[in-house]
DNA sequence: TATGAATGAGTATTCATTCAT
DNA sequence: GATGAATGAATACTCATTCAT
């Protein structure tokens, strides 16, 4: 699994055949067949732990209830993620444009929650403003991802002093 | 090239045999071989038209001159695409994943015509708003590829009133 | 004819496609059809000519009478192919192993031209005796396409040495 | 490797495609590439044997010490080719008007076994004669791979008479 | 659990040939 | 007479998947 989503992530679900999977991970190709089924469910497999990597990623944010702290930790958030991770969330915004695989009820936990520290922090629509600092969250993110943590730190301390923190 | 773009904005150019091309096409598959050598040709060939549609795109906010103008332009220009160019656009987002296909050195000139007009609005760190506000582009324009337009309209009016404007 | 020539010849008549030949001709694909009808009697053409070309090479040697001279000459044969007809007879050699080119038939004249020879010298099988010469003619001969007429100078002097000639 | 050997041999490599050699085989065609990785890698294949068999056909000659009887094992080689192996000699013929699998280095250690024969047997240029004698070993295999064995007999028996043997 | 040989449907690409101009 | 766009059957090769061991 380590090794398909290294492949999935880098080169591209289609464009990555079983046999270079197998190959790479030094196992069999038989074997990832008798495991997964076939390729698809295989990278299901690897998919099925977005819910759960989340919830993990959201759970600061969740247990926080200061206003301006919930913003802060949002906007931090992109930062906190383990580089070993990358490849994960680099297959995740790959997989946006496939619709099958595009799920955005997963970010309404954080939505909600920006919501209600919005409506503290008396923004005229609470909801929009979430909705508009997630699509953000989603930039400097994409910006992590693709040159590195450092690159986006400008990016950060901006956002940070737009809405007026730090 | 009609008839690929579709299908390796939608489908993607992986999953898309030039088989199907050909057959959505109307064409026997020899011409596509006959006509552009290879598969990657052919994408490539749809490529190629990037930095004359930006150039198209980018006009009329190269043209203004007065800052606040610039600024606004800037953020209705996600609005101003022709809905026959979606399929296009959509296959650049796609592909922005893929290093060999993404070239941010494309959206320079929007970059520094931004840069100028924050530079006469007084903005501290102009450059690094131009930037910024170039993401905030990218992520309207995403929702609009993949919601619609009208779906994107709230982010517009919200980007407007945080830029002071209208 | 002479670009397909040397093409069959030198790269094989399946190993080369139309295409190549029209190319390297500096004509269109469409002309080979127009005017030969297909590849297979584009290669008939080419090689319509051979019987002509070994009466040609032949002429000599059918016209002399006295029988050492014509020993001698036979050997002398292959020396005096025109350099320009190396592709002709290069793919006459690589056609041999064609069933459907191969015609033993052409060589008759010759034989029977030995075979009075070597029985005005008293050879005891002069027919056997001018067939085993053609065969060595078919060697020197091929010595001469693939490695040029020098190399082959030794050899000729050796078996006119044991023809008892020179 | 036997059927495509077969095909080869008798069609020709470029005039075969590999579905008719998996086709006759009994195999899929998709063995063929997970065996041999390319249509021209089987090819190697197959002449891979080529030096093998030709120190095994050469053995009986090599370790024979008597100067004739070296020259009358030679020129009694053709004849022991086991008929088995006569496609695969064949296609050797074939090949070698291609440049790529002629390799005149292997008739060698012959040449050099018949140059010391001759010069035990007191030849002007042992060396030449050695040279020639293999070109004569060359006609007489190809008779035999074309027209038989017995058709050939004549022949030998001619040579080993010029050579005063028998 | 794990392998690796085997498969057959598919995939990009080539090629001889046709045809309208 | 000559072109070049167009074709479709074929071709080498790939790939997800199966299966006996």
């Amino acid at each position: 699994m380590d090794t398909a989503l290294d492949l999935f992530a880098n080169v591209g679900y289609d464009a990555v055949p079983t046999s270079r999977i197998a190959r790479e991970a030094g196992v069999s190709e038989g074997l990832i067949f008798r495991h997964f089924g076939n390729k698809k469910k295989l990278l299901e497999a690897i998919m099925a732990s977005t819910e759960r990597r989340l919830q993990e990623a959201f759970a600061g944010v969740i247990e926080e209830d200061e206003p301006a702290e919930v913003v802060r930790k949002v906007i931090l958030l992109p930062f906190t993620i383990d580089e070993n991770e990358y490849d994960f969330w680099r297959l995740q915004f790959k997989l946006k444009w496939d619709k099958e695989y595009y799920n955005p009820r997963l970010m309404e936990p954080l939505i909600q929650k920006l919501t209600v520290a919005f409506g503290g922090l008396q923004y005229r629509d609470p909801e929009l403003e979430a909705r508009f600092l997630e699509q953000i969250l989603d930039t400097i993110s994409t910006q992590i991802l693709r040159e590195g943590r450092e690159a986006a730190l400008p990016f950060r301390d901006l956002v940070l002093a737009k809405y007026g923190l730090q």
